[in-house]
DNA sequence: CGAACATTGTCAAGGCTTTGACGTTCAACC
DNA sequence: GGTTGAACGTCAAAGCCTTGACAATGTTCG
């Protein structure tokens, strides 16, 4: 994404400089929507090239290295049982081609397994293998160790309030998602 | 024409049983952590993916259409008048190919001018020309106007508290890369 | 029952991004 | 001054995701 020194601190400056520059040339913009939505985009930004680049460092085999999506596609399978692709694609907010794509590496390396459904032969039901449940608990349990250390910055008053105002943001909008 | 249907409550209801669920399976993982950075995630997911979809409507020419990261580097150098191309990607937070390539599908619309530097030949200096000054205000304000309704589900108070949570979040981790 | 329509998973095409390598240009230092 | 090292922008390769199309299967309803 970008070079190491992401946490220049012109980056995360950019964004009052930004919003003032903007709303001083254009009186139509909202300068509070531009701040927190530009806000939002960086910190998940800068959270998620730490997390992937601390879970990089999780080696599958030799060979193979588990992607972010594919822990999140093992994430769903754990939590909620064996699940057909669509429904796992719904639950992890990518589209079914991702899904398909996705399954068929963790497939090959023996982490989830594909069943054709019996009720619905248009549909294949997705689970984890006893191997897949265990790699599963262990790199999550590295990559929790990541999420545990910029949560730390906050207390946990400020981490309820973040998650609650974050729910409400989303609670209110009526989003169509992916096909 | 199709009606706008609620967000599959799915996708939003799975973080609590996620949580839930594996924190159950893996004592070594902290609810709160992961909780926090699956909001996250699953907010500005949710808001990218809405925020791009009205973007998408707004066309340059009969040919072309202004993408996401188009609109963020007009945004850029709106903002921070004529930059080198390594300060744009920094600013911007993408990695200086991305932005070299973004900066030649703008140029060739006529929308950024690129002229070397006199003083370091080895840079390229990036301006808007006056037609992409005029293409930002047009598009951002349509592009504003999707934030505030974001934006307006929370109260003014709430949306501050939301960027200084943000924003705090960010702050130390700052200073703990750094060093 | 049969016909029209919807849904499922997959494939192909296209877009966007990152990393690593490269030639060019500048800076530092003996 | 000349050599060594660094930085800039670009290119090629690879990965990941999306949309739109498709065959196969289910569903609805006249």
């Amino acid at each position: 994404m970008r070079e190491p020194e992401a946490a220049e601190p012109d980056y995360w400056t950019f964004v009052d400089h930004a919003v003032r520059s903007v709303s001083e040339t254009l009186p139509e913009v909202d300068p509070d929507a531009m701040r927190l939505v530009m806000t939002l985009h960086r910190a998940t930004d800068l959270l998620s090239y730490d997390l992937h680049a601390r879970l990089g460092e999780i080696r599958l085999n030799e060979s193979a290295q588990l992607s972010s999506t594919g822990l999140r596609l093992l994430l769903v399978l754990s939590a909620s049982g064996p699940l057909e692709l669509r429904r796992v694609a719904a639950l992890s907010g990518m589209s079914r081609a991702a899904v398909s794509a996705a399954v068929e590496n963790l497939a090959a390396n023996g982490l989830v397994g594909k069943e054709p459904s019996q009720e619905d032969r248009r549909t294949v039901l997705l689970h984890l293998t006893p191997e897949g449940q265990e790699t599963f608990a262990r790199c999550f349990a590295a990559y929790n160790a990541g999420e545990q250390h910029w949560a730390a910055t906050l207390t946990a008053e400020e981490r309820g309030q973040l998650v609650g105002l974050l729910t409400k943001l989303m609670q209110t909008q009526d989003v169509q998602r992916r096909a």
